[in-house]
DNA sequence: AAAACCACAGAGAACGTTTTCCCTACTAGG
DNA sequence: CCTAGTAGGGAAAACGTTCTCTGTGGTTTT
């Protein structure tokens, strides 16, 4: 049998309440207070969670959502985000979707029983779309991917800007075929190809987008078509994130490919390793602390003006140059 | 105002029990079975978790408190602690420590409140030995990180052996000079460390331990201190795993080493980009998938029979050997 | 000095479920 | 045909808190 705030309340002499009392923080006689926390020590009472949650009626919880933990930049906002939530005395409960719609439902539904006070949601495409249709008990912040006309608050970084800097960078350092990969399922890579698109057009020179699945079998045999035919192959490319860097990053290891001579790569997102391929590589790097810190800021936000207008942040990304970015090519 | 059971009764015109035994799967009358579900669909009923949990008195829920979420290699094995949990109906509660005994002890006494129904834990130095004293309500499972008397059941791999098959790969390199560097703040370390020792030994060359501190800016400046001096630069390492070995890479780039060339590594955890780095490098892959399970499947296992001994699983990793590891040195 | 007020403690209801207990109706066995 | 046994549904207690309401003693105000 465990010990609950009835049993520190007789050893302490006072009533359930006043622990509780105590326990909360609220004005009580110093000399009870004593008398009840060394009740508190003597009985090794712990407070249980479900039974506060149910009575207060709410459960200090929010709920994040993502949709690919084995990116880095998941692993990164889930980090900040945790730590921010932690500290101010929320419990976070984590889920990964792993870019499967069922799955994200289902984790929103569970979202519902946990009577949740909010959730900060990366979706997948279907989800993102279905979100706009759905009303829920709780405020969700979207980060990461969000259409533009979402109908939740949501935080992101500009997209097509950074996409656009990235081609002009290749474009700078001689590049003519320049293909672009990027997600067919998500939103962010939907705003990524659309800014390569433009910044090719304005650069004058044709674009060629290569949709790429998440599964990475599949991947993996698109870009190996993009890159088998020596005479048709780009000298350069632009890649949506980390994981499909990887993909990438193999099958030029198989097709003996040089990085960068033979392939300039240049990729959203900035994980340590890249320093060191290819004499570094140029990337894009995401905010994550402030994406995470602004997400939980926007949610705690929410929650005491429920009627303001949605909004939606967009954060910059940083531009950071490495190495040479390969010879060039004339096209 | 939220729909209860007592609406979904009222609507399906039953009582609360019978709406119960709906939900909960248990014999009742085809016919009412029927009511209740249309009752159910129609209001749009959502159990409340807290109440469920407070009455029935068990949670369903497992708490996985990590050191270091940064590290790939928890990142994978929570993956699969997580998706093999929610497949059984149970919830996980997600920490990371960051390394720190304080966070994770705050986390331990968070695991009590939640009345949690069991805990994996991959502990910090400190908190490991704290556990061997502290008896919890719940049982305790302990990943990657166990000293071999500890008195939870834990799932390892066998470090020491790991070690001695790096050492053994450099030493038949022709490799006279390999140092190892390992974590001063785990387990893990120390275990890598002795086998890196007693391998050496055996090879009747001299070791060479540099202990590295969780801390970057501390880890970086005892690379610095090992390898800027050419003379005494050994011509290979050892790498307790692989956010220590990105620190390696960085101070050999400020230093102008070329890998594999002037340095050759190699380490402990399998990630993509180590393919891509010095020509890929040589590492030992941990079993994250099947630690993640068997850590799950002991937990489970324990709370059928608590008074069970206490197990230790000794998993294998697999040794992958990648690129020339160097021109060797002669010592 | 009386009235009004304030601060704080205790009693008991309430939170939304599950579980226990009892009761009924039906089935089976003699 | 009667009794014992069984299956399943309803009423109400219980889970461990917090919250509301009431009461009391002391302080301020007029």
């Amino acid at each position: 049998m465990n010990v609950g705030i009835k049993d520190v309340a007789r050893v302490a002499a006072v009533s359930p309440a006043t622990v509780s009392r105590v326990l909360a923080g609220r004005p009580v006689d110093p000399d009870m207070r004593d008398r009840v926390m060394a009740a508190v020590h003597e009985t090794g009472y712990r407070p249980n969670l479900a039974a506060r949650r149910l009575r207060s009626r709410h459960t200090n919880t929010i709920g994040l959502i993502v949709a690919d933990i084995r990116n880095p930049f998941f692993t990164a906002v889930s980090r900040t985000v945790e730590a921010i939530a932690y500290d101010r005395g929320l419990r976070v409960i984590f889920c990964n979707t792993d870019e499967d719609a069922a799955k994200e439902a289902m984790y929103l539904q569970l979202m519902q029983e946990e009577r949740v006070t909010g959730v900060i949601l990366a979706p997948t495409r279907e989800g993102a779309d279905r979100i706009a249709h759905v009303e829920s008990d709780f405020p969700i912040v979207l980060i990461d991917r969000a259409a533009p006309n979402a109908s939740c608050d949501s935080v992101v970084i500009d997209n097509a800007a950074m996409a656009a800097k990235l081609v002009a960078h290749l474009h700078r350092l001689g590049h003519r075929r320049i293909a672009g990969l990027f997600g067919t399922d998500t939103v962010t890579g939907r705003e990524r190809c659309d800014g390569y698109g433009r910044a090719m057009e304005e650069c004058g020179i044709p674009g060629q987008v290569v949709p790429v699945a998440h599964e990475r079998e599949q991947a993996q045999r698109a870009i190996t078509a993009l890159l088998e035919d020596a005479s048709r192959r780009p000298s350069a490319l632009v890649v949506s994130n980390s994981v499909m860097l990887q993909s990438v990053l193999r099958v030029a290891d198989a097709l003996g490919l040089e990085i960068p001579r033979d392939l300039a790569l240049t990729s959203f997102d900035n994980e340590p390793w890249m320093e060191f391929v290819g004499g570094g590589l140029s990337v894009i790097e995401q905010p994550v602390e402030e994406i995470g810190r602004t997400a939980v800021t926007m949610l705690m936000d929410r929650l005491d003006h429920a009627d303001c207008v949605t909004r939606r942040v967009v954060l910059a990304g940083r531009f950071i140059a490495r190495g040479s970015g390969g010879r060039g090519a004339e096209a």
